[in-house]
DNA sequence: TTTTGGGGTGAATCATTGTTCAGTCTTTCG
DNA sequence: CGAAAGACTGAACAATGATTCACCCCAAAA
């Protein structure tokens, strides 16, 4: 024998790894999942295209691969926004509230991977992610009506309506865009309060202790 | 001359033009917008695939053809049943449920009108669908304000929520199905219900009275 | 019935993209 | 250094699906 996998060989193999989803993730962010193109993409990474192949079997590996990083991250962060809450009702307000403003930093990524269509292939990767964030919920739900904070009901549809009404609202092709730099990160955080607020309310959640829920959670989410 | 319109002619151009779109319906409601291809419509339709170019200049006509008739029924549902409502807020529950009642009646083809993802050229003939619906919330939430019986609000992205926690909920990927056929009627009913209330609420209508309404309106816009 | 002009046809063409693979380059180690 | 084992390259290929167009057909009018 006369070539191993030396260490490293195995950095540059991961970092061209990384690489390769990083490219894929820039091309999301900016033109969406129609614009995850093998060809560009290798360029962006560096690579030639037949090396993505290397790395991924197929395009929808590699689409997998990126939508299921984003996922953890995107989850992560809700759970430990949630996690750290008083509460279980702020627990639900301050994930609902973590993911809306994170989804909002970074729209367009955030929209192909989670709802952008695309071919129906590819689709599958995606459910996935998008079934995690509304079992997530699901599961504050149902804690919050466990300890008496929320009335009982269908804790999936309810979830499934949290889940609808943010994305629609934030990051739906209709919701609006922020203005000018000055006002945009007001603008933002109040969008996202508008929306939990909306969704919280929804649940069962009296207005007034809704609304308290909300402003004493969502900054945290922002950071 | 030798050849005129004729009244017949033209009857069986119109018939054409109606039976390519009924044809490319049909071909979204079994397998969502992937399966609006010329060919296949064509066949459907009984023409050749050349001849859908003499109806439509590309296909991205055809499906804008498609989304506006089954945009303008739709909202002509919806506006007539809540034309018919006593009050603002009844109103508004009706047009609503009535949007969630149609819709969850032919899911599929709701979903491909209106939600399913495409290339982005022929993107943008369906956010006026779903621009003009969330208007036609808008304008019922606006009523409902004025009349006192809604907090005041962010109408833009109220109506957008309503919208999302519908599609996501009644419609979109996650969506239970319905189960057997005995229990499907009563589940549809209920799920449309759900999703109401859970709107209704997130726009600041106190529960019991939120429930109120949704019973009274929900049936007649099943029919 | 014949002329005439638009309507209809559908195989061929074009365009786009994912995928492959024969040849080349790199790295490791005796 | 030189052989061995992989990794990389990118042009070629394949598959899909929209669009075209040279030719045929049919209804209307004379």
């Amino acid at each position: 024998m006369a070539y191993r996998r030396t260490e490293n060989v195995v950095r540059r193999l991961n970092a061209r790894h990384d690489a390769i989803v990083d490219a894929a993730r820039d091309a999301a962010t900016e033109g969406g999942m129609a614009a995850i193109q093998i060809v560009p993409v290798a360029a962006r990474a560096g690579v030639a295209a037949g090396t993505v192949y290397r790395y991924f079997p197929s395009k929808i590996e590699l689409i997998g691969a990126l939508v299921e990083s984003e996922s953890e991250s995107e989850i992560k962060a809700v759970r430990r926004a949630a996690d750290a809450a008083p509460g279980p009702l702020s627990a639900l307000a301050a994930g609902v509230a973590t993911f809306g403003a994170r989804a909002l930093r970074r729209r367009r990524l955030a929209w192909a991977v989670i709802a952008e269509p695309i071919d129906s292939d590819t689709e599958s990767v995606r459910l996935k992610y998008r079934r995690d964030l509304a079992a997530e919920f699901e599961a504050r739900i149902r804690a919050a009506i466990d300890g008496g904070h929320l009335p009982e009901q269908d804790t999936e549809r309810a979830a499934l309506g949290m889940l609808g009404a943010m994305l629609e609202g934030l990051i739906g092709p209709l919701a609006p865009e922020p203005g000018d730099e000055q006002a945009a990160h007001a603008r933002l955080r109040e969008a996202v309060q508008t929306l939990t607020l909306f969704a919280l309310r929804g649940l069962g959640v009296v207005d007034a202790h809704a609304r308290g829920l909300v402003v004493q959670t969502v900054l945290p989410g922002e950071g």
